[in-house]
DNA sequence: AGCACGCCGACT
DNA sequence: GTCGGCGTGCTC
């Protein structure tokens, strides 16, 4: 008998464990573990993993048999599956998330209904389904619950039958894109039938008649300055018709040059020493690369990266979402040539799919790529990077919640190779570790060419708001003035969490609030609409106060909108460029932005967070920071270190060529040490400052963390739940451990939902694990209550 | 998660 | 009497 271990794709934890399933005899040479199969599970089909190939089966029922495959090859191999194993473990997430985590997005198979009409007579008594057809798809999970009934009720009396069709919807590799059906005479006569405004349309009859036989893609066509309206009313008057076309993807847009090894100063030639002697003893160090912007730990990684290669290895690089930008992978490609292959969450499903499948195939020797990159199937690692080690976009914010640098060290350990965990700012636990000597602190303290640090200058907003209560302090402004005058280009950072503009009444001081959350409603100017940030409801701008009816109901709040009408008031001749969520919400409208700002397109960028990383403009010389400490009002153990890391990269920005550069910070807590290391740019101090905070409060790194949130529809329901769980950990935990709650998250009711939560802080518990998944399998009864375990959480709101 | 079975209220 | 509400439990 040969028996598959499956794991189905049913996220529950009835169902988290493996199923068995009977091998068929002509499927018996090709099934391996780490494959995707399709199983009948209950009345249903579904996906499963191939876990495990065994000679029999604990189950005592019948087994059923697998029904197809799915995969030819393998998609998890088993150094991905031990460690989706222990993943599942560590993030108390189903093993299924992980498996599913760890391939990229598109690759997912669904299944669709099929509804067969079993009589002609059944297809035109329901035209409202069939339209004609004998037979119709329907996706299940976007099926209204009216139509559901109406199936259930043909398929009782025997009228239809229901199978399943599997849906693979990967690699689409098909866009938009038109094709000229007149001829180049024919379009010439049509130039006079439009108005002779209508440029776009002109510019489109160019086109089509130039290049009249070609297949012109719709994306090419928008980027030249064509409008999508264009081309719709060009098929709509038979200019052209749209086609699909198929594409073959490459997600480097153009060639790069090939550049080689720049010269090291000795802090950097000793750290590619370091880290090439433990590739070559193949020895799993962890290394922490601790240098200032401009010390030059690029150059760090890419020779470290080459020194892997040399030895025949293969190399993994993970960077910050954000910092993900088209200059660094030209970078690295003008390393490391076509071996390069780049995973980024703003390539689409099919360039993703595309790039992982040659990583599966040993075609790609150097990864590139955000979080989800870490789980890249590359063999044989020689050196795994962390660059920005620090950055939050590292910890996956939703199931499963991993850590990607202790990703990183399980596929070191596994791989026998070296970690360099790179940053300016490293977190306080990597920081300490390497003071304990478990990772192996390596410093650039030196910027490349000697440069200057940029001049950082504090703004005591309290006594700005005397004298005018304008976002832009006097100094500032001077400063702008001066920097323009010069045709210099300044950043204007807008520190927007919890700065979002609302609606108050001036008279009766009424907010408009969710009506489904505990929060109030965003100003969305372009939208004309107030919304909400949690749940997504959307409201029109009264023009009234609903409560007293007064007029005087207006915007509260400064958002980067309101930062840049102010802007424009104050320095009208000045162009400006902002970015922010608003603005860079379609696919490469962020690259647009920086590459209109870098050439010179405006002269002041403003925008928020995003602006402050990895991005660099050498003639930026002046760098504000309008409410640099707003992250200190939340009540949070990491906001200090997110203030410092902060306003650190952003003075980073600052005059990196010959011209030095300037820093306003503007701030109401001038004395705050987050504020005040900043300005020296010393993180050694603040780390040794914040490490005594840290002792103090029992945080991390001294106590690791657990939060466990619940939520129900029942404020009363949760709070027992939660006060109940909190003595049963008091009870089975030692009495070292730290159990702090429940209570009420920042923003207590989402969704009309209620959220509470607990922090566990502890340093050594060994029956912590198997007490939370007790609480974890005991809540799947009561279910009147939703549990999620945060391990190692990024803030405790 | 689905999907079916099963046990109690308001209707042709 | 039955249709249908959703609580409970299973899926190899």
């Amino acid at each position: 008998m040969q028996v598959a271990k499956v794991i189905v794709d049913v996220p529950s934890r009835q169902t988290n464990i493996p199923f068995s399933y009977l091998i068929p005899d002509n499927l018996s040479d090709s099934v391996t573990v780490g494959m995707r199969v399709q199983v009948p599970f209950g009345r249903r089909k579904i996906t499963g993993f191939v876990v495990e190939l065994s000679d029999h089966s604990d189950f005592d029922g019948k087994l059923k048999p697998i029904e197809a495959l799915i995969d030819l090859t393998p998609v998890i191999n088993p150094e991905l599956m031990d460690l989706a194993v222990k993943m599942s473990q560590t993030t108390y997430s189903f093993l299924i998330s992980c498996l599913q985590t760890m391939l990229p997005g598109g690759m997912r198979t669904s299944f669709a209904k099929r509804i067969t009409a079993k009589s002609e007579q059944v297809v035109k008594e329901n035209d409202w389904l069939f339209q004609g057809k004998s037979s119709v798809e329907i996706n299940p999970s976007t099926t209204a619950e009216s139509t559901t009934k109406k199936l259930l009720d043909l398929n009782k009396s025997d009228e239809i039958v229901v199978d399943y069709v599997l849906k693979r919807n990967s690699s689409a590799i098909e866009v938009l894109g038109i094709k000229a059906t007149m001829t180049p005479e024919q379009l010439d006569k049509q130039r006079g039938l439009i108005r002779a405004n209508a440029t776009s349309q002109h510019k489109l009859l160019n086109v089509l008649s130039e290049q009249n036989n070609a297949k012109l893609l719709q994306s090419d066509l928008v980027k030249s300055g064509i409008s999508a309206s264009a081309i719709k009313s060009a098929i709509d008057k038979g200019w052209a018709k749209q086609i699909k076309i198929h594409q073959n993807r490459n997600p480097f847009m153009q060639p790069v040059k090939q550049t080689s090894a720049l010269k090291l100063n000795v802090a950097q030639q000793n750290a590619v020493d370091k880290v090439s002697l433990s590739i070559d003893e193949r020895d799993a160090t962890r290394f922490l690369l601790e240098g200032v912007t401009g010390s030059g730990k690029t150059e760090v990684y890419l020779q470290s990266m080459a020194h892997a290669l040399e030895q025949g290895r293969t190399a993994l690089m993970l960077v910050p979402e954000i910092t993900l930008t088209p200059q660094i992978v030209n970078r690295i490609r003008s390393r490391f040539g076509d071996q390069v292959a780049m995973l980024h969450s703003a390539m689409s499903n099919g360039e993703r799919f595309d790039e992982w499948q040659r990583i599966n195939r040993g075609k790609a020797k150097v990864v590139v790529g955000v979080r989800s990159a870490i789980f890249a199937p590359i063999k044989n690692l020689g050196v795994i990077i962390v660059d920005e080690e620090h950055d939050s976009s590292y910890k996956q914010s939703d199931n499963p919640r991993y850590q990607t640098r202790e990703v990183a060290k399980f596929r070191a350990d596994y791989n026998h190779c070296p970690v360099v965990f790179g940053s300016a700012t490293p977190s306080l636990e990597s920081r300490a570790r390497a003071q304990k000597g478990v990772y192996q602190l390596l410093s650039l303290p030196k910027r490349i060419n000697d440069q200057v640090l940029p001049k950082v200058d504090v703004v005591d907003m309290r006594q700005e708001l005397k004298n005018s209560g304008s976002l832009l302090s006097a100094p500032l402004q001077e400063k702008i003035t001066e920097k323009l005058s010069r045709h210099e280009q300044i950043i204007l950072m807008l520190n927007r969490r919890g700065y979002a503009s609302f609606l108050m009444c001036r008279d009766c001081g009424y907010v408009p609030q969710c009506p489904n959350c505990d929060i109030s409603l965003t100003v969305h100017k372009n939208s004309h609409s107030l919304q909400c940030h949690y749940c997504g409801h959307q409201e029109p701008i009264p023009t009234e106060c609903p409560m007293c009816h007064s007029k005087r109901i207006r915007n509260f709040g400064y958002g980067s909108e309101q930062l840049e009408e102010q802007v424009k008031e104050l320095f009208p001749d000045a162009r400006t460029l902002r970015m922010d969520v608003d603005t860079t919400r379609k696919k490469g409208s962020h690259e647009r932005i920086i590459d209109a700002f870098a050439n010179h397109e405006a002269d002041i960028l403003l925008g928020t967070q995003m602006i402050a990383k990895g991005l660099d403009f050498p003639d930026v010389t002046l760098v504000g920071v309008l409410n640099s400490d707003s992250a200190l009002q939340f009540p949070d153990f990491r906001s200090s270190e997110r203030t410092f890391e902060l306003l650190t990269q952003v003075a980073g920005r600052a005059g990196r060529a010959d011209k030095v550069g300037e820093v306003v910070i503007q701030t109401y807590n001038p004395n705050h040490y987050a504020i005040k290391f900043a300005k020296t740019q010393d993180y050694e101090g603040f780390y040794q400052k914040e490490m005594g905070i840290r002792r103090l409060g029992k945080y991390p790194p001294f106590y690791y963390t657990i939060k466990i949130t619940g939520n129900s529809k029942n404020e009363n329901t949760v709070m027992t739940r939660m006060v109940a769980l909190t003595s049963y950990l008091k009870e089975h935990l030692s009495s070292k451990a730290i159990v702090l709650g429940p209570t009420p998250k920042m923003i207590t009711r989402v969704n009309n939902q209620y959220y509470y939560q607990i922090i566990i802080k502890y340093r050594f518990e060994d029956q912590l694990q198997s007490a939370l998944n007790r609480i974890l399998n005991d809540s799947q009864k009561l279910k009147d209550v939703q549990l999620s375990i945060d391990n190692e959480p990024l803030d405790f709101m």
